[in-house]
DNA sequence: AGAAAAACTTACGATATCTTAAGAATGAAA
DNA sequence: TTTCATTCTTAAGATATCGTAAGTTTTTCT
């Protein structure tokens, strides 16, 4: 049922969409590797610890999230197979972290330690234009739902998000959607059934 | 009245801040600079052209936004003296702008190009470093104001904006710092209002 | 200083969104 | 299959925010 060598695999398949590096430079990489199984519900983070691994998924699906003074959850990051998640702040900063990062479907993760990727960032030079470019797409992805939140209204969002992740909307209850999206599960219901008919 | 000279020794002061270089390198860095003086309400950027200078503010204010489909305008960031501002979107993806990078006041800015930065990086290894943390800075700033977002209601958001940026409420037009908050004008003065008493 | 433009305030009716509470549907576990 | 927990829906009243329009104050330009 868990075989690590098949999500090694996907995670160097992934890398070489963007980077290309001979066998030697696969080894090290591998051997830096770890695998991290979550069941249903499980973190990799809480709050007060500090992140300091990158993280990618390999398998199933997972949020960050955050809980606000009214300990109401405000959710920061989805992802499914092939994305990264991560609390960026805490791992760049090395401060403690608000954040959950939580598996909704029982997930399997592969994972660099920050020490380690530092290393490789030397030996091989070509990880550290992947993490770059990784960065940069993070940013514009933030700035993007900046201007969103700025202009559209909730239904606008709501279809927004359809569209942009047609696939992740199956895959996550509703609630959780509603807190991505920066509204109540209540409204995000009504809002359905209003645009359904 | 204007005096370059002054202005590049500002900008070459601000980088040492965070990184150390010698006399030479000083004297390539500051080779590769250009300055830039604009009016009130001028612009060095519009949408549809790319972004292609990092961009520090000598002097003056800035305001960097973009008109919604119901031209009305968002603003997204705003800077004074010793801030960067830019598209990063457009600058990093090199692809057409929807941005305006607008004089408030009017302002002195100093700049550099990518095709120069990108040479710099490479005979001034440190420069790169001082961008990656700009960088990340930046992503941390959109961070938090998503989750502030998401989490409070205007006047939160409000109060928040007074007291992170004491010198930036004095010297924008309210109208401004209602549309970087994501709310009306109007309403920021009722709200004003309805909390001096 | 005076005129014109820009920015700010006020007030009120219209909409959007939230809160609460309860019930219905779905999924998980025994 | 029954039961319990989780998620989703519905509805009604409360609150937040907006749109509009008019009037005031402040700034800019000549």
């Amino acid at each position: 049922m868990e075989e690590p060598n098949e999500y090694l695999n996907q995670f160097i398949q992934h890398l070489k969409e963007t980077i290309a590096f001979n066998e030697s430079e696969e080894e090290l990489i591998v051997s830096c590797l770890e695998i991290k199984y979550l069941k249903k519900k499980e973190s990799v983070l809480e709050p007060g610890e500090v992140s300091n691994h990158m993280r990618y998924i390999a398998k199933g699906s997972m949020r960050v999230y955050h809980l606000d003074e009214n300990t109401q959850e405000q959710t920061l990051q989805l992802g499914v197979e092939n994305w990264w998640v991560n609390d960026l702040y805490s791992y760049l900063s090395e401060r403690p972290s608000r954040m959950f990062i939580q598996a909704i479907e029982s997930a399997v993760l592969v994972q660099i330690s920050k020490s380690k990727l530092e290393i490789l960032f030397v030996k091989v030079p070509q990880l550290s234009n992947f993490f770059r470019l990784k960065m940069q797409k993070a940013y514009v992805v933030l700035q993007e739902r900046t201007m969103e939140n700025l202009s559209l209204d909730s239904f606008e969002k709501y279809e927004k998000f359809r569209k942009d992740h047609r696939n992740l909307e199956q895959r996550f209850p509703q609630y959780i959607i509603a807190s991505y999206l920066g509204m109540t599960p209540e409204f995000l219901s009504y809002l359905r059934k209003k645009h359904s008919s």
